[in-house]
DNA sequence: TCAAAAGTGTTCTGTTTACACCCATGG
DNA sequence: CCATGGGTGTAAACAGAACACTTTTGA
């Protein structure tokens, strides 16, 4: 702009992609679109956009993500940036990949359409356009380093869970079972919990006990970090 | 170029910024350079340089550093996407910056002259133009986490080392003074060193020990990695 | 009355920390 | 012969893993 220091530089296209995570009480999934624009239109790809001039990538994710979801303040951390000559046939592209996570249940999309986007167990994904497939890969083993160093079921979950389904999302994230007493013990031990007197009954005949983040706590651990084992 | 389905998106420069640790057997350090053009010309600055349409961002950065200190072959790995619309003044620049480490005693420089470029204590390193100060930042908190997560001696240490460097080593790079006796167990516990049959004599009347990374072991951890209290 | 999922504590094992003395050598 | 830094092991505290039975209630 102004002085045009660097006038003999290259210039390229900057995209970001988002991999979007979410939980559905369940499972954790992810979030695909039909593309449907050229090159590769019609195939499943990551939800993406370009950077403009007058934003940082911190904001294009979230526009990006606003635009073809209609969410927004959602959690959203850089991932890392794809830049191999090809990726894109269409024309040299940098990418810059965030990751959100969402609770599913408590965002109805207003923006998707069912037929063009859908929510994808992480092992039934169709493949991807480009390097999305490396994207997702790399976004999930950051996901299970997040688990294990901060809290994390506040941008997942519901406002009020069952200690079962915080365990759920434990273990769709660490893609393995766990002891339930262990875990209970060890997530008090984190004290970020509060327990409800409320019980949700459709779970269980006998009903389970409610829980909330206690967000002042939480947001302090989310600072701190720790390191749990699971 | 082929196709050009893009052609109204924005385009931008992109950078690449190295965060270079170096370690000289007692120290942690920090290359940086006094910048030699506008803007900021003359202030202390990490090494950088533009992407250019043939490269990707790792051949950037291994170029950019090859071409300012003659060095190839270097561990490098991508730490973050800097976006501030307005981090450089002259003109809109997103910059990805990349963290090396090099033992600086066997990597003598052929590209550097000594007057625009110096090692730094981390802790007296001079303000830095731009963001680099955040970046350096993260390079740090980001190789604290590789110490405790991966084997990384190898590419800071000369060949032969004693039991002591490496413990400073860690020990500047994790800021705290460990225990002799504990670190020992630990590292040995690791299974990754040899111990030679020699001694470096120039280190204490004693002499000490000196060991030598076993490669193949090395590698293999690199890849498991491990979690290591300190 | 029984099937289904929830809730709950203890023991054992392995890991981490704390800690102090002797050794070899060069000056 | 002594000053300097190097080398070495054990005990106590803590954190992680394994494990089984009872409770509630809707059908």
């Amino acid at each position: 702009m102004a002085l045009n220091y660097y006038k003999k530089e290259d210039k390229v296209l900057l995209a970001v992609d988002c991999i979007i995570f979410g939980f559905d009480k369940k499972n954790l999934k992810l979030l695909l679109v039909k593309r449907n624009f050229e090159p590769e239109k019609g195939n499943w790809s990551l939800i993406g956009g370009f950077l403009k001039k007058d934003e940082n990538l911190d904001e294009a994710a979230a526009r990006v993500l606003q635009t073809l979801t209609g969410l927004n303040n959602i959690y959203m951390e850089q991932l890392y940036a794809y830049s191999m000559v090809d990726r894109d046939p269409a024309e040299r592209t940098i990418s810059v990949a965030y990751f959100a996570l969402i609770d599913i249940e408590s965002h109805q999309f207003e923006g998707v359409q069912l037929d063009t986007a859908g929510w994808f167990d992480l092992k039934k994904a169709p493949p991807l356009i480009f390097d999305h497939g490396m994207m997702v890969e790399k976004a999930v083993s950051r996901l299970r380093r997040r688990a294990l160093t901060k809290p994390i079921g506040f941008e997942l979950l519901p406002e009020k869970f069952t200690m079962r389904q915080l365990q759920a999302l434990y273990e769709s994230i660490l893609d393995k079972k766990l002891d339930k007493r262990n875990f209970v013990n060890k997530f008090n031990s984190l004290d970020v919990l509060v327990k409800l007197d409320e019980k949700d009954m459709t779970v269980a005949r006998k009903g389970a006990y409610l829980y909330q983040f206690d967000k002042d706590k939480y947001d302090r651990k989310v600072e701190e970090g720790f390191s749990f084992k699971l």
